[in-house]
DNA sequence: CCTCCCATGTAAGCCGTTACATGATTGC
DNA sequence: GCAATCATGTAACGGCTTACATGGGAGG
């Protein structure tokens, strides 16, 4: 639903082509919103074609030119109006969850070994935001002004990382009892 | 995607009509799966014409007859099957944070109001949780063994409740500077 | 009377996933 | 040579949301 919104917020910061926004929404942007590169291109055509964004074809060497979009006076319209109204809180499908509340019928080591796995992944989520951080708190103090709502939901990943992993060790002591 | 997998969970511990899916999305399991009242009811159609569940009518005075649903042996299998077989990893799409992030944009005083409005629905969720923690643990042993994999995923959605607010804490505190 | 709760559905449209497709460059 | 990364797309399908629709009972 706001993947627009969020095309548009990074489109605000710097303008790029559909694969460099793919690159955000793998690292920064990423924690708290996904898009394959299928949703991006579609969703670039779309924003195009309804004048939030405009596009400039760069020529390169030995390359197909790189499609440079960047936001028009109406993208950064619809954003501002976008980011004044209220969002919806923010909905839960985890169908990890739905498996630990039915888990009864399996196997309980074969519910602790995907909890396990599942560790494993928050684990090294953890780890990448953590870099991150520490990477923004040696930047020097004007950057850490200019980057620090960015930094807000870097803080929000990691306290939300942290406490899955909490949660995780008491899970599984309790399910190894 | 697995809101097949959550109504044939609910389905498996007690038959249920649809209205009564619907409460315990709103309550226990719609911690962490959400779904509407039109979703559930196509959801069911098409369960029941994969024989996955099956429908008994019951007459009641007055009213229409209430349909209630149970789960069939073909369902099991399924659902069995589905608890056994990893899932992938839950994705966050947070609109909230793509307006923390963009948010340099408008007025700090809007996001202000924004994070505000819904720390208070948060609140209110971990109230109600730990209202739910409480009644577990004051009931008898037998009961507390009975239900412990519910029991998780509420501890699950307690500890991720209580790590939203301690951001927002900090998020307010970061912003009023 | 009016509103909330019980109780169930159809239909259109949007959003997102999966599968299919192409082709160049860089590093091992 | 082969895999990974750069770089961009189309098409089909499935899931979810929004709007529309109906009708009885309970309580203030």
């Amino acid at each position: 639903m706001s993947l627009k919104h969020a095309i548009l917020v990074q489109l605000e910061t710097e303008p790029s082509s559909g694969y460099d926004l793919l690159q955000h929404f793998k690292s920064g942007l990423g924690y708290f919103w996904n898009a394959k590169h299928q949703q991006i291109y579609q969703q670039l055509k779309t924003l195009s074609e309804q004048k939030l964004i405009s596009l400039s074809l760069e020529k390169q060497k030995g390359r197909p030119d790189k499609k440079t979009y960047q936001i028009t006076k109406l993208g950064t319209e619809e954003l501002k109006h976008w980011l004044t109204n209220p969002v919806k809180p923010h909905k839960i499908n985890d169908a990890l969850l739905v498996k630990v509340y039915g888990g009864h019928l399996i196997d309980q080591e074969n519910l602790q070994n995907e909890l396990m796995l599942h560790k494993k992944t928050h684990k090294k989520i953890l780890q990448d935001l953590l870099n991150m951080e520490r990477t923004f708190l040696e930047s020097p103090p004007q950057t850490q002004e200019k980057y620090k709502l960015p930094y807000l939901t870097l803080r929000r990943g990691i306290l939300g990382e942290q406490a899955w992993l909490t949660w995780a060790k008491e899970a599984l002591e309790m399910l190894k009892k």
